[in-house]
RNA sequence: CGGGGCGUGGCGCAGCCUGGUUAGCGCGCCUGCUUUGGGAGCAGGAAGUCGUGAGUUCGAAUCUCACCGCCCCGACCA
């Protein structure tokens, strides 16, 4: 892409409204743009990142057997009083009223739905487990949206949900999910700490958050401070085999989020335990037979009894995920996209747009990492190296090469990581470093 | 939903208290010249229903009331 045909629409200044840097960098770096309070537009730098990690997580979900779907965001309120819920929600659901009077509600989340589907098709044990997703829009009306995309009113997620037979597959189905979950984070550049979380009337272990630490987190969480440096989850896994061992080792050790942690029982030791702020980017939770006992979605068992299914749902916040990566990745400069999740890898930069000699260079660059499939954005502007050099440093690219008249006369072009140290090599040798 | 704050060219703000010519400033934008390796300089220029509606007044960005929108703190949430 060339940057003088993208539309960035990048800002020097900082915006009054944004509070926390993710949202100041994501304004800044023409990501987005609010169009209501909580509400957001994403332009074409926010929508590629959006739509990478959106991407990661499909393909995290896919290799765990889970499989794509897609429900309406409008949904009747019927299946909400159904379930009982349409009364408990309360102001956080849109509710409308459609021209025949009907109760129509936009969806906060799908377990009505879904269930809906399940029990209109799925009647036999030898049908399950089962485990459907989806990845699209919600919508729950918060009294006061906060910190840009990270806690909007409309936000898109993904959501999944399991049917098993029984408790005992129904771990088995959590424990996919959990360890899924790592692997997603660990791509992105993150690592989460699973911490237990209020698992509602069921009680039990099964209700986890996956909790980013950041100091600009809105909710508080405690947790045994050696999490602090806990190595990452090697990513090579076997969803076919027992993943409790892998449970384990990763709640093995103390983290609570706010409304589960009790100092009384706490078994952390004082001077061992971190207290700090976290961004939740993700929530399993199993909730057994809520909501097939409610609606009536059984099976019949192998023993021909006729038995609610036991199912559980999962989150991932894809569209706050942007800003949490942000939070996690930036400096004084901008933002520090991980390569995963970068709108383009890299950054071209043309210190002398119409210098022959630049131009020749930049411009063969330039289509043969096209040729490459290396996602660049080309700055070829008529600009001031200052401009473009700070703007590269805002928006994030992984990489960026500087061709100028100097290097040229050199027979070199300039690389480095965002951030990094700049290194003049050839443009050939900085071709075959970047493919 | 309780408390607080703010709405003035695209962005950031001043002006309001103490009403009175053509509503200013910085950034950005357009034109020209100069410049050209870390958000350039000079000159010229375009762009504003002062959130909306009532009211007070000879006269309202400025005072009063109502409404709308947005932001912050708290309670609530992926």
């Amino acid at each position: 892409m060339r940057r003088s045909k993208l539309f960035m629409p990048t800002i020097k200044e900082t915006p009054a409204d944004a509070q926390i840097p993710s949202h100041r960098l994501m304004l800044r770096a023409g990501l987005v743009r609010q169009t209501a309070a909580g509400i957001y537009s994403w332009l074409p730098m926010g929508y590629r990142v959006l739509r990478k990690i959106e991407q990661i997580v499909r393909e995290e979900m896919d290799s765990t057997g889970a499989q794509e779907i897609l429900m309406p965001t409008i949904q009747p309120s019927e299946l909400w009083q159904e379930s009982g819920r349409y009364d408990d929600y309360g102001k956080e659901m849109l509710r409308v009223t459609d021209r025949h009077d009907r109760g129509l509600l936009y969806g906060p989340t799908h377990e009505e739905v879904v269930t809906d589907i399940f029990r209109n098709s799925v009647k036999s044990y030898r049908d399950l487990p089962q485990n459907l997703y989806q990845i699209h829009w919600k919508f729950r009306d918060e009294v006061r949206p906060r910190f840009g995309v990270m806690r909007g009113r409309e936000f898109f997620m993904k959501d999944n949900y399991s049917f098993d037979i029984d408790a005992a597959s129904a771990r088995i189905s959590y424990n996919k999910m959990f360890v899924s979950y790592l692997r997603t984070f660990a791509r992105m550049g993150l690592t989460p700490i699973p911490m237990q979380a209020d698992s509602g009337a069921i009680g039990g272990d099964m209700s986890h958050e996956f909790i980013i630490l950041a100091d600009t987190g809105e909710s508080t969480v405690y947790c045994d401070s050696a999490w602090l440096d806990s190595d990452p989850l090697s990513l090579d896994i076997d969803f076919d085999t027992d993943l409790q061992p892998i449970v384990d080792r990763w709640t093995k050790l103390y983290a609570a989020t706010d409304d589960k942690y009790d100092p009384e029982s706490c078994p952390v030791n004082e001077e061992r335990l971190y207290t700090g702020r976290g961004i939740e980017v993700g929530h399993i939770f199993y909730f057994g037979t809520k909501y097939s006992n409610a609606m009536g979605a059984t099976v019949s068992n192998d023993q021909g009894q006729e038995v609610p299914v036991e199912m559980g749902s999962y989150g991932i916040g894809v569209s706050r995920l942007v800003g949490a990566i942000i939070e996690a990745s930036h400096d004084d400069d901008g933002i520090v996209w991980p390569e995963s999740v970068a709108p383009f890898q890299v950054g071209l930069i043309n210190l002398r747009a119409g210098d022959a000699a630049c131009n020749e260079i930049c411009e063969k660059l330039y289509s043969s990492l096209s040729v490459a499939n290396v996602d660049t954005l080309y700055d070829e502007r008529d600009e001031r190296a200052g401009v473009k050099f700070a703007e590269m440093d805002l928006i994030g690219l992984p990489w960026q090469i500087a061709v100028g008249p100097r290097g040229v006369k050199a027979g070199t072009v300039e690389i480095r990581r965002r951030g990094g140290k700049r290194e003049e090599i050839s443009a050939e040798a900085a071709f075959s470093r970047l493919t």
